[in-house]
Parts: C-alpha cells; sequence; structure tokens
DNA sequence: TTGCTCCTCACGTCACGTGAGGTGGC
DNA sequence: TTGCTCCTCACGTCACGTGAGGTGGC
C-alpha cells in the first residue's frame, strides 16, 4: 500500500489532483481510513492512474476520461465512449483552425500598429473582417444614376418609409433595421446603380404586397466599420473601409450593403450605421 | 444616446458582456442613470466596442485589452503593451505546436485502439511518452555479462546497499529513489553491459566519498512504462515496453534506466519500477 | 393589464492551485 | 518538541451564461 504523497510521486501528479479525483470518483483509493482519512492507494492502481495521465494529455475532460475507464464494465459507457473521443478529436481539430486564423488576423493586427506607428497621422479607422449571417428582407428596388451620395441619396431617401408603410400595411410590425444594397446596372450606360432598400424582417416571412422579400446570403468573410452621424459624411467612411481592406491585405468581392441601426425618429446626428463589404484574402498577403 | 440593448445589437455582442465590461471598468457606458441604474451609450462608443471585440478574437485577455485602450493617455500602460501583445501572440503559438502534438497522440492512440478492438487477447501494456527532467544522481558502476535479469541481478543486488551505505557515510540522507542505468561494454566480447546503480540525490550535491556523482541529462521523450511486482519479472515488462514503442511508432533512441520508487524494506511485491526508454518518432510514422 | 427592456444579485463553469487551520506518527 | 505528511474546508481562477426576482415606461 502506497500513501498519497509516494502514489502522487510515482504517477508524477499532485496530492490535490489525487483528492480530486478521489471526490469526483474518478480515481478512489483502494483504502481510506475511516478515523483519520487517511488515503492509501495499490501499486495496481498504478496503471489507472497512468491511463487518466495519459488521456488528460489527449484533451479529454476528467467525464469523458471517466466513461473510457468504464468500458467493458458498463454498456452506457460503452454506447458514447466512442463518440465522446470523435467529439474531443473534432474539437482540438476546430481549436488548432482557430487558433491558426487567430495568430493570422494578430500578425496583420501588429503590422497594422508598425504602420500606425510609423504614420501617426493616418486616418485611423476602426474595422475589422467577421462573418455575416444570412438575413431575409422585405425590399424596394429602384435605379440610380450612379455610387455616391449626391446620387444615391435623393432616390434612397423616400424608399425607406415606403417600404416601412408597406410592411405594416401587411400586418407586419416586428421588422428589424433598415437595409441598403448597391448593385451595378448593367441595362444602361454602365455607370447606372440599382438601389434596393428595406427592412430586416424575421425568417420564415413570406410574399408581402408591394415589397420583394428575399433571403440575403451569409458571407464569410467581409470588412465592416460602423459610420456615425449624417448620412452625407458616408461616402467618406465607404473610402476609409476600402482603403483599411487594401492596407490589410484583403480584396473586395462582392456587393456591398449598410444596416442603419438607429430608428429614424433619432436625429441623423446620432445614426449608426454598419458598413459591410464582401472580401477575400488577397494573393500573396 | 443608445440603449443598452441597441448598444449591444449594433456591437454583436451580450447585454450581459457590455454588463460585465461596465463592471470591471473596460467600457463605462457614456452615462448611468443614478435613479433606475439605467446604462445609456453614446455612438462614439461602437468604436471603442469594436476595437475590443477585435483584440478579444485575438486571443487577448480583458486586463490586456484594457492596457491596449489606455495606451497613449497612460505611460504606465505604454511601457506594458508591447510586451503584453508579444506574449499573447506567443501563448498563441505555443497552444497551435501543443494542440498539434496532442492530435498526434490522439490519433496513436485510437489506431492502438483499432488494433486492440481486432485483437483483444494481446498484451495490453500501460505506456506512455513524456519527458523526463534530469536528475543529479550518486552512482557506483560494475561490469555484467549481458542483458536481462539472469544476469543483472547477482551483480546490482547489492550495490543498492552498497550506495546507500556510501551516501549515509557521506552524512547525506535525503537522498531519493534507487536508480539503474544499463550501457553497452564494449571493452570487452561485445555482449557485456556496464551496470550502475545508485539513488537520486538533491540538486547541487557536490563529490562523494566512493560514489560517482553525475548530472543524468534530461530526456525529451521517452517510453516509460510501470513494472509492478518481483524484480524476477522485469524482462517481461522491458519487452513488453519494446513492443509498445515499435507499434506505436516510435524507435529505440539512448540508453534505458530503471527508477525504484519503493523503499527497499517493502516486500518485492509491492515494488513498483519505471522502466525509462529513450526514443524518437520513427521515420515514416 | 400585458410585453418588453432594464436592473441587481448570485450561482455555475473546469480542473485544480493555494492557503488556512488542524491532526497523527516518528 | 520539531518536521513531515496527512486531513478538510473554502476561496480563487476567466469571461461570462443563466436563472431568480423585481422595476419602469408604453
Amino acid at each position: 500500500m502506497l500513501s498519497i504523497g509516494e502514489f502522487a510521486t510515482i504517477g508524477r501528479v499532485t496530492v490535490r489532483m489525487l483528492r480530486h479525483y478521489d471526490e469526483i470518483g474518478l480515481l478512489r483509493p483502494a483504502r481510506t481510513d475511516p478515523f483519520t482519512g487517511y488515503r492509501s492507494y495499490t501499486a495496481e492502481q498504478i496503471s489507472q492512474l497512468v491511463r487518466i495521465v495519459e488521456l488528460r494529455g489527449l484533451g479529454l475532460g476528467l467525464d469523458d476520461i471517466a466513461c473510457v475507464l468504464r468500458e467493458g464494465t458498463d454498456e452506457a459507457a460503452d454506447e458514447s465512449v466512442d463518440g465522446r473521443l470523435q467529439s474531443a478529436r473534432d474539437a482540438l481539430e476546430r481549436s488548432i483552425a482557430a487558433d491558426r486564423a487567430r495568430l493570422a488576423r494578430f500578425d496583420a493586427y501588429l503590422r497594422r500598429r508598425e504602420g500606425e506607428e510609423v504614420m501617426p497621422t493616418s486616418t485611423t479607422v476602426t474595422a475589422d473582417v467577421r462573418r455575416i449571417d444570412p438575413q431575409r428582407v422585405a425590399t424596394i428596388t429602384r435605379p440610380a444614376a450612379g455610387f455616391g451620395n449626391a446620387n444615391i441619396g435623393p432616390v434612397i431617401g423616400p424608399m425607406f418609409p415606403e417600404a416601412a408603410d408597406a410592411l405594416v400595411a401587411a400586418g407586419v410590425s416586428d421588422f428589424g433595421p433598415a437595409i441598403a444594397i448597391y448593385e451595378a446596372d448593367e441595362s444602361g450606360n454602365g455607370d447606372g446603380v440599382l438601389v434596393t432598400a428595406g427592412f430586416v424582417v424575421p425568417a420564415g416571412t413570406g410574399d408581402l404586397e408591394g415589397l420583394t422579400v428575399r433571403e440575403l446570403p451569409g458571407i464569410p468573410e467581409a470588412a465592416v466599420t460602423v459610420h456615425r452621424g449624417e448620412v452625407t459624411g458616408i461616402d467618406g467612411s465607404w473610402s476609409a473601409l476600402m482603403a483599411w481592406s487594401e492596407e490589410n491585405g484583403w480584396a473586395l468581392d462582392g456587393v456591398c450593403r449598410e444596416i442603419y441601426w438607429t430608428p429614424g425618429d433619432r436625429p441623423q446626428a446620432e445614426w449608426v450605421t454598419d458598413l459591410v463589404q464582401p472580401v477575400t484574402r488577397a494573393e500573396g498577403a
């Protein structure tokens, strides 16, 4: 019989860990003195401990380890053990992939920091690249003569109240933020833009009179920044987002969107607008 | 001014996270109503939140993030921020390396499991590969005619009491477990073995009369199993360890050791002995 | 009045590390 | 008596998730 200290030394674990394994029933000492509480282990238990240490080293949780150890003696454990091993392995792979992506972003961040130190007068944009989930939207689409707030503004202005009225008329009152999408219009002289404006509606919303309901696909990687205040200044934020994307090694890839988070009854100075530009990793970046 | 719910929606974080950031002082709302406790945020604070989310996505802890955000306004923060970023990046790299090693061991473990299912009668050895730290030992060395317990036993038997007596005579009484090392003896007919036996002594122990004190180097990767019981059965455990190493894609690489954990005054049936064999990853494994 | 948003505690997470305070055998 | 090992609580870790129980304005 070995004392807890001897057993811990041989197994290269701490005494505290052995007490913990006892407490959760993972590895009970062969004997516990009923008066002093002293734990005693047998030499045979070393192999159990070695297995626990090995499995823990693979990243398994103690409950999974308990299942693996019970294998062969407990039918319920037998059934779940393969699944538990598989999901632990999956978690490990996901963790590696996530950490690698993190490291790439970290290095991009450090390069940007360097750039700012060298050239501290450059416009500091707070932007990042993230995944955008699919959204269902109820919209109106109209042509405009070109990009830029001067062309877009007068066209899109009336579209939001119209879309909101149509939604209310159709009995939908719990719609989300306003959204705008800009696509090149190839039917005209080539400079035209198709302006789509409307509101996010709950998933599963069907057709609505006077509105086009469609599912905007999710975007795996989109450069996103926030524009604050008057809509007249939005061109500058778009330029800054484009510049930021290029500087950080992202290539523009797809149709951009604007999401107006703030209700229309607030003063424009308080508006908060997401600018969303799909991107892909640029070659050589 | 934005309510906590609006601010959370725009920033794609939970309300609970904003309360947490308020609590730890990372991001205080622009205003907190003194009577109701309601938090209000300004549109300008969005950029702060975006930065926090971005840095958290790089794996930084909230205290590190606080430091980065204070940069430029707080000299103490300025000094530590580069170090904090560096150590966060280092941690990320280490985590990736550790997870990759884990994954490799996981796959080796799964292959072994497969093998056991196919051939459940095979001897099940509980062994694993781990790092062995350097140890200081006080030893005696003598030649034996060959490997195996029949050759080694009679030679090594008297060496432990002799070494222990010499240690006590030299005034060292707090020595650790007994240890044995076996090296091929190239001075004879080629079958001979140099048997080194002694005890682990505290780091820094100097020369001792009648004993050779030396530093055993650490081993980055060693296959280790535990032999339980009589020393006469130790050959079988060694064979099993060699077989296990080969089956799991490890090539033997270096001089093996035995570590006798159990004090000599216990019956041999209770002895616990580590068998340690340095290995390297076999080609093609 | 019903819904909705907001509030403040406060426990739970995971596998122990780390004292505090005390006991038993050499 | 001094050291050493052992014991049982019980708090702390990290960044929140998740109720419980209650309030304020439409």
